[in-house]
DNA sequence: ATTTTATTAAACGGAATTGTATAAAATCGT
DNA sequence: ACGATTTTATACAATTCCGTTTAATAAAAT
């Protein structure tokens, strides 16, 4: 009953994600052999069988199931250490992992990390692009830009305001097609809108039923693939405003007919309130993504934390 | 750049934990040069000191304090994984860790647990006994008895009902001092209470201020401590009522004047619902605790969750 | 049908890590 | 003040662990 070595789990992680024991080996810079001798030591731990050989992989078996998000996590943890160890006192420097959402990562928060890194020129950053809400807790990110409200404890929240949406269309296809006036106009037109139904699409459709008249002629759950399309002139759609206004040749349509905003949080872990690199990238986002959204959307930081990030 | 060994982590833990390079060989089973050498790789890493050496040990460094709490989730999920491999499917066998306050862990879940070891040879338990709300998402235990509502998502919860509170004395205190009538009549008569102001006892006396009116003959901030001193005929002091009335010797008094009760809640990750010895366990402490609070404090599962443990 | 490219499994030599032994320094207790 | 018991740090020997090579097998592609 000897107490197993903290490495075996990482290959056991590998092995459950690639599949294979020659596909960890060569994502973990090991040797086959050598994974395999770890995942047989981890059985003989645990009495029982962890994965059922084939030739073309390894199997998990139900306890190997059972066991990967806690992998997962020793693994979260793990790279976390890492940039907390990466971060030298007093002094911005280190590696800073921050989640958002596609758009996000690909339009606005490149222009507002550019200058931080000319800035801190010790600072690293890591980019962890998913609408899935990451867990702040299990520090899988150091800094998330979240849609929804973060309900967990232990996070310095600053709620920045709204994000505006907005109807956009290429010039030159307004200019084919014509100016839709009201929603209704849109059916027949080329819109551009969403595949399956996520979560997020149902919940506006139940608030704005209007927005489901048009059928879409093209569609991508992607948001970054439809404002391409916007972009490209595919045909209307809808993106954020500040995206939209921005880019010369789109025009936006349907002012103020689409009541539909996205509530914008930034978060972190309240550990990393003393961490330089982790505060000066907070009140940099704070500050970019307030004039990302413009006073349009801007809100009082309605909901202020016990103690701000800059205490 | 060469990616580290998680095993150093652990070494950095117990040398974190344990505050020098000998204590942290001691506990892991190595030698001192080898944790010397281990937290030395991590320093190379790291490119900083993590502690300071001195003759009587290592002081960690500002960076080393802020990666205490990662080694520590490593460490957790790294005993979550343990258990889980520990288990054997569709069969109740391997460790489960239960975490609750003191009082419940000695007084009644050793009845509770018993038959169910009985039942199951194959079953282990770790009991993690401690007020500190445990973190169920990081896995440091499989399961939580609490008097606070769980708030975080992605966790099974059962309210069980509430814990009522009466005041207890051991029948001949009573019989030398007298029986109070009213909270009042505790003044000048031996009672035992709480020793500083902790949040708990903060939120009870806000709620009734009368509490606070006996100047406290025996005090101490483990409810433990405390029912020990009742039962031992120090005073009167308050304990869960199914604990006082099922000791013979004990007496309660001020009948319906306590209108103070504490809530229960046993919660567990979702994740383990479909693990055999997390579930035996689970459905044991419902049925176990509901008897245990009896009748009078039941409540019908109020928030029942969506798909129940016994799914 | 045959070749190619995957995979896991087993045997052996080498390298890296670990343990043992020792020294030096400082704190604690008498 | 001085010995006893801590501690970290260094040098050397041994063991463990890893990588290389090989074989065996199955699936996919030609």
């Amino acid at each position: 009953m000897d107490t197993q070595s903290w490495d075996y789990y990482r290959t056991f992680l590998a092995v459950l994600e690639s599949g294979s024991l020659s596909g960890a080996a060569r994502r973990l810079g090991l040797t086959q052999p050598t994974v395999g001798r770890h995942i047989e030591a981890l059985e003989r731990d645990a009495c029982q069988q962890l994965f059922t050989r084939s030739q073309r992989g390894l199997e998990p078996t139900d306890t190997a199931r059972a066991m990967k998000p806690l992998a997962e996590a020793m693994a979260a943890s793990a790279d976390a250490m890492r940039r907390a160890s990466s971060e030298t006192r007093d002094e911005v420097s280190g590696s800073v992992r921050i989640s958002a959402s596609d758009v996000i990562a690909v339009e606005v928060l490149p222009d507002i990390l550019a200058p931080v890194m000319a800035a801190y020129p010790g600072l690293e950053f890591e980019l962890s692009v998913s609408d899935a809400v990451e867990d702040l807790l299990n520090r899988k990110a150091d800094i998330a830009l979240r849609m929804v409200e973060p309900s967990q404890s232990a996070l310095v929240v600053r709620h920045i305001g709204k994000i505006q949406i907005g109807c956009f269309a290429r010039k030159d296809v307004i200019a084919r097609v014509g100016t839709p006036q009201t929603i209704e106009d849109l059916k027949g037109l080329p819109t551009i809108g969403f595949d399956r139904e996520l979560a997020y699409v149902r919940d506006v459709l139940e608030a704005f039923p209007d927005l489901a008249l048009p059928g879409f002629t093209f569609r991508s759950d992607s948001n970054l693939a439809q404002l391409a399309a916007i972009r490209a002139g595919c045909g209307f759609g809808l993106c954020q405003k500040p995206l939209g206004e921005r880019d010369p040749a789109l025009t936006e349509v349907l002012h103020g007919q689409i009541p539909f905003q996205l509530p914008l949080w930034i978060a972190m872990h309240e550990d990393l309130r003393r961490s330089p690199r982790c505060r000066v990238v907070f009140d940099a986002l704070v500050k970019g993504m307030s004039a990302y959204i413009g006073r349009t959307g801007k809100a009082a930081n309605a909901r202020p934390t016990p103690d701000s990030a800059q205490g």
